[in-house]
DNA sequence: CAGTGGTCTAGACCACTCC
DNA sequence: GAGTGGTCTAGACCACTGC
């Protein structure tokens, strides 16, 4: 009993979770009755719960319940930049994706220690770009274990949704809980340069993002550039 | 009674800080005394100060006693750039600060907006240059309202500390407990290379920050610029 | 050891959502 | 009105800090 009682149970609501007892977008049961289930006091259950809310597994509704998350939050690449016209009304429209590659690859060692696997595996490589109005806007690249995500490769690129995380938990049954992105700055290189539309060498902003699944198993990595003079970021201190 | 008794003692807490009843560092009552001194269950208590700890105005140390949070906490703006050498060592040297200009000026509108001052009332400027290993790698441009911070004018620039938040503290009895902070990127204006010891053009990071005092109002306007190569952030999202 | 915050209980009542 | 999460109470005991 090293753990207290609350973090024991948190730990427990993640792993109905992630066998699938508990479905994403799904009401768990109330909390008088998590709290009979597990003998322990409500307030304990609150507080179990409340660890699960930080930790992005679930999200409280009140006088409606309790509910498993479907997933990553305002996780757009988007919200890093400026491109939308100032409309003043927000648009909430999803930026189409075109996929330009989609193959199997060799993982190089800087790709593979992201995604915590052994050196030289095979993975799968995704090379697209984010399109607003017609216009290409970033550039991504993204890499992915060979398991679980095998599947894609056997589908047609243009099938694909604009959205990759809803499309992995519908084919490869993978849910993305949480990220950590790491933002710099660079230039283009030539052969990325024509896909967006601006010039060899143009100031580029650059964001890499790992992503994790509900086990916290590192599942994608990614890279994503857009004009630098268009990269726009607020953090809140305190 | 709107708001729930826990989110009034937090106010009430805010309150004692802001009129110097509670000082900056020292321990506050006990959280059984506080019930006892405002008629409530220990439980609420505990909530308030939750609220308060996350709010950035007090910090709990177990078996030690809770804490007035001596200000803003890891903002060095140096946080968003990699200037140190990779030593593999952590290195805690306050980075020197040279103060190239202090006057008095009229806040333009831009400024005068953010700093929420009624249109082209006085205000303060500050331009100085961050130093590492005798190399300057930041420029720093700073406005303040002219009070309370009129006594800044007087002192001589190198009596100014490394760290201008602490200064603030002990010269203005301004403590600075919030900051919202944007990044973009931009180039070099001419003016500015020199001190930076980049060229005219040079790509940089621009980080524009608002910081607000105890009670909530916006007190220092500073955007900084650096190297963009040289700027690297971390996001977790979840 | 005394004093602090951290965990946990068992209950009451309130505020919100939906039927 | 029935069922949910949100607030609040009044206690007990544990874990950590410092003398």
């Amino acid at each position: 009993m090293r753990l207290p009682r609350y973090e024991q149970l948190c730990e427990a609501f993640r792993q109905r979770i992630v066998a699938g007892e508990w479905r994403t977008g799904m009401a768990v049961p109330s909390e008088a009755e998590l709290a009979r289930e597990y003998k322990v006091a409500l307030g304990t259950v609150r507080q179990a719960i409340g660890r699960a809310v930080d930790a992005g597994l679930l999200e409280r509704a009140h006088g409606k319940g309790t509910f498993v998350r479907s997933g990553l939050q305002h996780a757009h690449m988007f919200r890093f930049f400026r491109f939308r016209e100032q409309s003043g009304v927000e648009d909430a429209t999803v930026p189409r994706a075109v996929i330009h590659e989609l193959r199997e690859v060799p993982l190089c060692s800087d790709v593979g220690e992201r995604l915590g696997v052994s050196k030289s595996s095979r993975g799968i490589f995704i090379r697209r770009v984010r399109i607003l109005n017609d216009v290409p806007h970033l550039l991504e690249k993204i890499w992915l274990p060979y398991t679980p995500f095998e599947k894609l490769l056997a589908i047609d690129p243009s099938e694909f949704g604009d959205l990759l995380y809803p499309w992995y938990r519908e084919q490869c049954d993978v849910v993305i809980t949480r990220a950590s992105e790491e933002i710099s700055f660079g230039v283009l290189e030539q052969c990325d340069a024509q896909l967006l539309g601006l010039s060899s060498g143009a100031p580029v902003a650059i964001i890499r993002r790992t992503a994790y699944s509900l086990t916290g198993t590192p599942v994608e990595y990614r890279i994503t550039q857009g004009d630098a003079l268009r990269f726009h970021y607020n953090v809140d201190i305190k």
